[in-house]
DNA sequence: TTGAAAGCGCTACCAG
DNA sequence: CTGGTAGCGCTTTCAA
C-alpha cells in the first residue's frame, strides 16, 4: 500500500503539501494539487483512516449495540442509524450478540476500543447504575428503547404503558367486552408496562381482565401459536386479543383459524410494533406502531450533538414516543 | 482518555512492560502483571485499536458490503457475516445504501481506508472488470451472490438457473400444465437466469410458457399485487405461478384469493428465496430455499482463508450453491 | 525480565 | 504557499 511519503517523494513535495491536498487545507498552489492529486491516482493511494483517527484524536464511526440482526425490528433501528450515519459522512460499527449483561459489556467495550466515541445502544440486561457509569465515560452515548431517569435526555423510548392503553381504547371503542392478552415470558420491562397499561385502561371502563386469561410465551410464530391454543383450551371465552408483538399475533391469527374462529369477525387480535410483517398477513393486521427508525435516527443525532463542540446540553429533554395505532383488518366493530 | 504512558507511569514500569502484559507477551514477572493490570483497571484504561492497527498493519474488522439492512434478506447476509466476526473476535464494518455502481465503489473504498483487508462483498452494479482489479488489490475481497470466472475460487453464488429448473419440475410432478410467471423488472441476472431455467425445463416437458403469461414488476408486495392483477386481467389461463421472490409472492396470494381463487387447489403458487416472511404467510409459502447465512458464513471463511499467512489458494475451487425445494402449503396436487 | 527508542501513517504547528 | 518536524498511542527490536 502507498502511503502520503510515497506520493510526497514521487510528486516532489512535501508529506505536510500531500496532507493538505488530501484535506483540502487552506493556501495550496492549483499546480501542487494538479500534481499531487495524480500521483495519488498513480499509485492508487488511500489514506489510512487508522493514523487519521491517532492523530485527530477523533472517530468517523458511528457505532451500534443491538443484540440481532435477523430481527426486523433491530434491522430496522441498525438502518436508522445508518441514515444518519450516511449523511454525516461516517462509518457503521456494529456490535452484536449480546445475550447476557457481560457480552453487552463486551460489545459497547470494543466500540471504545476503536475509539467510537458516538454511539447508540440497545441494551437489556446492563443494570441501571453500570450504564449510568458508563454514560459518563462516553459523552456520546445515547440509549435506545430504555428510560434511566438519571440520564433521561440521553434516552430514546416508547411509552409501552400507554401503548397498553391505547390498545385497550381501541379495542374498547369497537365495542369488545372479553379480552384476552398475549404477553411474552421474556424478563423485561416492555411485555409487563404494555399489559399493566392495558389493564389500567380496562379497568376505567370497568372491564375486568381475569389473570387466566394472560398467556405468556416466547415472541415468535409458534410461541403465538402455543399461547393461543392454550387460551383456547381454556375454555374461557373471549372476542379480542392484545398479543405483545405482531410476530406473536400472526401466530395467534393462524392458530384462531385453524380452529374455526373467523378473524376480525369473531375474534380481533392486535400487535404491536408494526413490523414488515404486519402489512404481509391475511388479514392485514392491526397493531401498534412503534416508530423504531425514526428513533433510533433521533438517537443518532442526540448522539452526535452531545459530542459536538459547543453542544448546549439541555438535560431537561424528554425523547418519549408514543405509539400510534394502524388499524388493518384484524380487529373490527364487535355487534352487541 | 488513559494511555499506556500513563499506565506506565503510575504503575513505575516502561511502556514497553505495560504492552506486554496487555499482549501476554513473553516474559513478564507475575510481579509486572499484578501491578500493572491493577493499575490499568484504577485508570479505566482502554488500549487504542486505532494505533494498534497501525503499529501491527493489521485490523480487526471484517468489512461487508450490502444494499441495504432492511431488506430481510441481506440482514440474514450480514448476520452470516457477524457470526463468523463473532468467532474470530473481530468487529463488523458495515457499508450500505448501494444504489449505484459509484455508491459501491465508495464503499468498498471506505472499508479500504479503514484497513480493512477482509471484505464480503454483494456487488450487483459493479462491471466484472471493476470487480477484478478490487479483487487484485483486496487480497480478501471475496464476492457474494455474483459469479465472475477469472476470480471464480473468489465467488460464493446461487445457481439460478438451476432453481428455475427446480421450480419446473416441482410443479411439473405436481401435474401441473398451464403456468404463469412473474419476475422482477430489475436489471440484474438472476430474475432472467430463474426464468431461463424455468423455461428451459417445461420445454424438455414439452409444455410451453407463453410470454404474456410473464410478468414484470417491482420486486415487493405490491409489485406482485399488480403483476397478478395484470396476469388475471389478460384472461389467460394458469394453475400454477413461479413468482421471483416471497414478498412478490405473497403479493400474488393476497390478490388470487381476492379475486376468488384460493391457493393452492385453485392455483398454486411457488416463491423464491424463503424469507422469514414464507412461514408467516397463509397458507404458508411453498418456495426455493436460498441459504444466504451460510453463503455469507462461508464466503467470510474464504475471506479468512485468503489473507492468512500460509494460505493455499485453490483457484479450483467452486462455491455453487443450489436452492432447496421447501414444500409448504402454497403448491399442491392438480388433479387432471 | 526490563527499558530505551524507532517508527507505523498521518496532521498540525511553526518557520520561512 | 511550502517544508520541516513533533507527536498521536502503540508494538517491537535491541541492549542491558
Amino acid at each position: 500500500m502507498a502511503t502520503i511519503k510515497d506520493v510526497a517523494r514521487i510528486a516532489g513535495v512535501s508529506v505536510a503539501s500531500v496532507s493538505r491536498v488530501l484535506n483540502n487545507g487552506p493556501k495550496v498552489s492549483q499546480k501542487t494539487i494538479a500534481n499531487v492529486t495524480k500521483v495519488m491516482k498513480d499509485l492508487n493511494y488511500t489514506p489510512n483512516a487508522n493514523a487519521r483517527a491517532l492523530v485527530t484524536q477523533k472517530s468517523t464511526t458511528l457505532g451500534v449495540v443491538i443484540p440481532d440482526l435477523v430481527d426486523p425490528f433491530f434491522a430496522s433501528l441498525a438502518h436508522g442509524v445508518e441514515q444518519v450515519a450516511r449523511k454525516k459522512k461516517m462509518q457503521l460499527l456494529l456490535s452484536t450478540g449480546l445475550v447476557s449483561a457481560e457480552t453487552e459489556m463486551q460489545a459497547i467495550t470494543l466500540l471504545i476500543e476503536r475509539q467510537c466515541d458516538v454511539m447508540v445502544v440497545h441494551s437489556k440486561k446492563l443494570s441501571d447504575q453500570v450504564l449510568i457509569e458508563l454514560a459518563g465515560k462516553v459523552p456520546g452515548l445515547v440509549l435506545i428503547d430504555r428510560y434511566i431517569e438519571e440520564i433521561a435526555h440521553r434516552c430514546v423510548w416508547l411509552d409501552n404503558l400507554e401503548g397498553g392503553k391505547i390498545a385497550a381504547r381501541h379495542l374498547l371503542a369497537l365495542n369488545h367486552q372479553s379480552f384476552a392478552c398475549i404477553s411474552s415470558k421474556h424478563q423485561i420491562d416492555d411485555p409487563r408496562l404494555r399489559i399493566e397499561g392495558f389493564q389500567q385502561e380496562l379497568k376505567s371502563a370497568n372491564v375486568n381482565l381475569a389473570s387466566e386469561l394472560i398467556e405468556f410465551g416466547e415472541p415468535t410464530l409458534q410461541g403465538g401459536e402455543i399461547a393461543t391454543q392454550n387460551l383456547l383450551a381454556s375454555g374461557k371465552k373471549f372476542t379480542a386479543i392484545f398479543v405483545y408483538n405482531d410476530a406473536m399475533a400472526i401466530g395467534a391469527i393462524s392458530t384462531l383459524e385453524d380452529n374455526g374462529f373467523k378473524v376480525p369477525s369473531d375474534i380481533s387480535v392486535l400487535g404491536f410494533d408494526d413490523v414488515l410483517l404486519s402489512r404481509y398477513s391475511r388479514p392485514k393486521l392491526s397493531t401498534l406502531n412503534y416508530p423504531v427508525e425514526e428513533m433510533a435516527m433521533q438517537a443518532a443525532n442526540i448522539a452526535l450533538e452531545l459530542t459536538a463542540k459547543h453542544a448546549e446540553i439541555n438535560e431537561s429533554k424528554n425523547y418519549k414516543h408514543i405509539p400510534r395505532l394502524v388499524k388493518r383488518e384484524s380487529t373490527s366493530f364487535k355487534p352487541s
